[in-house]
DNA sequence: CTCAATTGTCATGCA
DNA sequence: TATGCATGACAATTG
């Protein structure tokens, strides 16, 4: 029951992975924190201290297989990673060529660096010296086959032997044979070689990687056979693959790691009736290649993997043979993909790059892409090193990115190369990133089912409800994220927009913009001027504020006189349509200006002189010396009064000046009882004009605002609306699908005759430490009846 | 002319 | 206490 748990909580967290990595946001940090502090590090990227030291590791450890990261609890740890592997790569049964470009690469034996190749990988192999040069003879020694160098350590088990930094010569090596053969080559062959190279000196970066995959491979290999061993790569295989000519590369080293993989997965299709734990234990057998694929890759398809969870599902059944070695291989195997991964995780560090190769693997093996938003994958489809290609790119530039503090002189030297991959994958990295970050994930993932199916045609054995259900399980969880992505997003919106509202809802925000800025108000001063394009500019700049309207006044009294800056105050102001704000959503809350009280322009208090401004600024201009009638006519009534009453100042100054100017000014002239009770009157409607617009702004703006926010929650309603029945919906997928393993476990249960238990007298019992029993029906139902009693009993 | 919207003004409270 | 600001209420203005 455990390891029954262990998967389903797995699924949750798949599912949390997959909501993370799409940008989703997942809540899981505190989480995370508190228990599985690994899988932070893979939601959230690899700390460089954490990455760094699964690099050391894997370079000063033989294999990988002692790998012990510091500090580190190994189990969450490599659970998380394992669920990574699940989650990224769903369709697993598959050796995704990919590899290839790998040991190739490192295989060349000449080390002569051809021209074509100087320009990228030349320099990459010089600058990785940090590898230092002891594997180039190992490599490039007579026998130096592509085999050899992944499987120089065959024999010897050298650690160092056959990579790090021979590769990087390695690598300038392939570069005649495929100069020599680029005349068999299309000009895009060659890019795509090109690419291959990049990319393998990328992730040559991670040389560890390399050195274990083909370790690895070369174990399995020598396994099975040792002659197999000489021949894949080494005469054939390299040859051709040099050649470049995609397809061979591809199918050669299909031949070569997945030659056996077929076969032993055609066999447990042809023994389907064989037991659960026989077909794992061939799995076991098989996977080391997947896993080698996986970790390079990060694309490896996984839809094997559940079953091969399954010898450790049935691990806690007294009545199943216990399978511990198989398990402890698996796990291991599982544990070393995982540290391996970590690396991968480092290509493709983004959530989009991850998916983005997941998906252009996918595309490998499902040979159509269903999503338009990948628009390389019109290459990748045409021939399988197109899709190798497609493959890299995906992961390069993240990792070109990523991995700079480890392998910087590398990256520096590669990314003059990258102008080439981008022509190459033309929208590849520019709109895959965005389209991933966009909507289009629906179309990212639906070939992942279509792998899906592919690994089941592989795996005939596995394609058990188990698969079945898996493929619905990912589907839903596709369509859910697309959901979720697609709310993610309005919700960002509405966040965004929230956060506009907040920042722009206070009332100083724009007076530091308005005042401080003279070319806003220049612009706004001579919009004001002009009157067909002041409506235009108000639209932009008059909820800029006061302060930019006294500007503007003060500016256009300098050129025209006393009384022509209200106008274009008065036409900002009359020109102040909410409606326009309602379509300019980020101009409706610049309105607080608050700037009024500042100090001077003498224009201010006038403002309200003119009730039709286009008409005032047209004659002010006009009539040089402007018609007091007509001014008085349009003065306001304090205007009038303060002229009327032979005030010797103007109400712009009254109204504006600090208390203790405004005091000074009165001190200088002398005026009668009645002037400073006008003057002081006009003073006080002044500024409590002032505020009043500043009132009435607010207030506008708090009604919008408020407006907004109703429409976020409204939305964020019917968000958390469709989350929920998507939720319902999993809920029960995952219920059907407790139901269905239940079923698929009990089929597989024989009792010491070798007969299958009655499903109508036995029955699976959980115990609460994890453990999962075969029991007659009744004595469970007695023992459920029992706690029963006990909580009533509790209860009453 | 009516009406609604806008703007100005007053009174009041608060800092 | 003087001053400035915010705001409700009302009036004037405007379209």
């Amino acid at each position: 029951m455990l390891y029954l748990k262990k998967y389903f909580t797995e699924g949750l967290i798949q599912f949390t992975i997959l909501l993370s990595l799409i940008g989703v946001r997942v809540d899981v940090d505190t989480y995370l924190s508190s228990q599985l502090p690994p899988l932070r590090e893979i939601i959230l990227g690899p700390s460089s201290a954490y990455t760094q030291t699964q690099f050391h590791n894997l370079r000063n450890t033989l294999d990988g297989y002692g790998i012990h990261p510091k500090s580190v609890d190994l189990d969450y740890f490599f659970t998380s990673r394992r669920l990574l592997n699940q989650v990224r790569s769903l369709d697993r049964l598959r050796v995704p060529s990919t590899e290839l470009s790998a040991w190739l690469v490192h295989r060349d034996p000449e080390g002569v660096v051809p021209a074509s190749a100087q320009s990228g990988p030349s320099g990459i192999a010089l600058d990785s010296g940090g590898g230092g040069g002891g594997g180039l003879d190992d490599v490039s020694g007579p026998e130096g086959s592509a085999m050899r160098g992944g499987g120089g350590g065959v024999g010897g088990e050298t650690p160092e032997s056959g990579y790090s930094p021979g590769s990087e010569e390695n690598m300038g090596a392939v570069a005649p044979r495929d100069g020599q053969d680029a005349d068999n080559l299309s000009k895009e062959d060659i890019d795509l070689i090109d690419i291959l190279w990049r990319q393998d000196i990328d992730l040559g970066a991670g040389r560890e990687v390399f050195n274990y995959s083909s370790r690895q491979k070369e174990t399995e290999v020598e396994k099975r056979s040792p002659e197999q061993n000489e021949e894949g790569p080494e005469t054939e295989g390299w040859r051709n693959g040099l050649n470049l000519q995609a397809g061979q590369t591809h199918t050669q080293v299909d031949g070569e790691t997945g030659e056996s993989i077929p076969e032993q997965l055609s066999s447990l299709g042809a023994q389907s009736s064989m037991s659960l734990q026989e077909c794992l234990r061939l799995l076991e057998a098989t996977f080391p290649f997947g896993g080698e694929s996986e970790f390079q890759a990060a694309v490896v398809p996984e839809l094997g993997e559940p079953s091969e969870e399954s010898p450790s599902t049935s691990q806690g059944f007294p009545l199943l043979p216990q399978t511990e070695p198989s398990l402890d291989l698996e796990q291991q195997w599982q544990d070393i993909m995982a540290i391996m991964e970590l690396q991968d995780m480092e290509v493709n560090s983004t959530a989009g790059n991850a998916f983005l190769s997941n998906n252009l693997d996918n595309g490998n093996s499902s040979s159509g892409m269903e999503s338009g938003s990948l628009t390389n994958f019109g290459l990748s489809s045409s021939t399988p090193i197109n899709q190798d290609v497609s493959l890299h790119q995906a992961s390069l530039p993240s990792c070109s990115q990523d991995f700079p503090s480890f392998f910087s002189p590398d990256l520096d030297t590669l990314r003059p190369c990258r102008p080439t991959l981008l022509s190459l994958s033309s929208s590849n990295s520019s709109n895959v990133n965005s389209t991933f970050g966009a909507t289009n994930l629906t179309g990212l993932f639906l070939p992942t089912p279509l792998n899906g199916t592919n690994s089941i045609s592989s795996t005939p054995s596995l394609t058990d409800p188990l698969n079945s259900l898996l493929e619905e399980a990912m589907l839903d969880e596709i369509s859910l994220l697309d959901l979720a992505m697609e709310e993610g997003f309005s919700q960002a919106q509405a966040s965004q927009l929230k956060d506009e509202l907040d920042s722009d809802s206070g009332l100083s925000l724009d007076s530091s913009r308005s005042p401080a800025s003279p070319s806003s108000s220049e612009t706004s001063c001579s919009s004001a001027t002009s009157s067909s394009a002041m409506s235009t500019t108000f639209s932009e700049e008059g909820a800029v504020g006061y302060s930019t309207d006294s500007e503007a006044a003060e500016l256009e009294e300098g050129a025209v006189g006393g009384h022509q800056p209200e106008h274009s105050k008065f036409c900002r102001m009359s020109y102040q349509d909410p409606s326009q704000f309602h379509h300019l959503p980020q101009l409706e809350h610049v309105g607080h200006n608050h700037t009024y009280n500042l100090p001077p322009s003498p224009s201010r208090s006038e403002r309200a002189l003119s009730p039709d401004c286009k008409r005032i600024s047209r004659d002010a201009k006009r009539q040089a010396p402007p018609q007091l009638d007509l001014l008085d006519k349009q003065s306001s009534r304090d205007e009038r009064r303060a002229r009327s009453m032979k005030i010797p100042f103007s109400n712009e100054h009254i109204v504006n000046l600090p208390v203790e100017e405004f005091n000074e000014l009165l001190a200088k002239h002398r005026l009668s009882e009645a002037q400073l009770a006008l003057v002081r009157d006009i003073r006080r409607r002044g500024k409590n004009k002032m505020a009043a617009q500043n009132c009435r702004k607010r207030k506008l703006d708090t009604i919008l605002s408020l407006e907004q926010g109703v429409d976020g929650l409204r939305r964020d309603k019917a968000r958390l609306l469709k989350e929920k029945a998507e939720f319902l919906r999993s809920i029960r997928q995952m219920k059907q699908k407790v139901h269905s393993l239940y079923q698929e476990v009990f089929s597989q249960l024989r009792d010491e005759d070798g007969r299958p238990y009655p499903a109508s007298e036995y029955a699976l019992q959980y115990g609460s430490d994890g453990s999962v029993l075969v029991m007659p029906r009744r004595l469970a139902a007695e023992q459920t009846r029992k706690p029963d009693k006990k909580q009533k009993d509790k209860k009453k």
